[in-house]
DNA sequence: TTTAAATAGGACAAAAATATCCGAAATAAA
DNA sequence: TTTATTTCGGATATTTTTGTCCTATTTAAA
């Protein structure tokens, strides 16, 4: 569905957002560990992720990673899924084809809408908060 | 959502249905070029459609591949992606975790599931048939 | 001021996916 | 029987994705 870089992206914003939650800024090699991602290439999106606003990023002793707890609860992972991977999810033919719309369609195409506009209303709707909820209890995981 | 591999698969496969029901053996070239794909890349794809029964191949001249017309009307798309990408669009973690259930979800584990059903249900009731009967009477397209 | 800790970013490496090439084998037709 | 056509399958090449490494820069604390 979504990139590897898209997948660690997701769950480092997540790991972020809990800890800002708790007043805690968090290093790279905390998030790596803690969303079991590799340490070097999480590096890597989390730069796409800072460039885009959607993290912030402190260098130097005690730096690290946050997001303004206010943001924790407007961003949306569409928003993060757009930084890494941009627009295909919402754009690409099913079948793979260049031009597919509904004047031209591929055979499945109205199918492929609707599960795609599923796909997108829930990436639009779920914030970062809401990502958190269950983690703080134990309910959901962001490693195994 | 799809490897390119099972785009030209389906592709490929609708196309051969489509030939296959006006009684025609239909050869990898023109496949390609019907499809605008790739020819050799083609080729092993549907060496792979042929070792799953999904098509049948006939070496030599005036060989091709074709479907016997009552598998036209059975053969569902979830055994073309099956035969290509294997389960992973079924049994894959959104998030990317190994392990991920309804004992120890991912934050996105439920919602997933809705999205993932719809396109698992959608694959396995969608026969070759259905993918043709639009393309005969020029409604839906296999390229552009 | 020095040092240690942390992100930034460029260069490089490895792996996977995508794609091509070519000789072998099969088959129909000349 | 020979030839042309076609798939099969192994080897190879290219591109993209995933991942690592190293140096520079920033910053807090000693």
């Amino acid at each position: 569905m979504f990139s590897k870089a898209c997948e660690y992206g997701i769950r480092a914003a997540t790991y972020i957002a809990l800890q800002s939650l708790e007043g805690k800024r968090t290093s790279l090699k905390d998030i790596a560990k803690e969303t079991d991602s590799p340490v070097a290439f999480t590096a890597k999106i989390l730069q796409q992720l800072s460039k885009n606003k959607i993290v912030e990023s402190v260098k130097g002793a005690s730096g690290g990673f946050e997001i303004q707890k206010r943001n924790v609860q407007t961003i949306k992972l569409s928003q993060i899924v757009y930084a890494i991977d941009g627009d295909k999810v919402y754009h690409g033919c099913g079948l793979g084809l260049k031009e597919c719309n509904g004047a031209k369609p591929c055979p499945v195409h109205d199918k492929f809408v609707g599960i795609r506009d599923g796909l997108k209303n829930m990436l639009e709707t779920t914030t970062l908060l809401e990502m958190t909820t269950g983690l703080e209890v134990g309910l959901t995981y962001l490693k195994r």
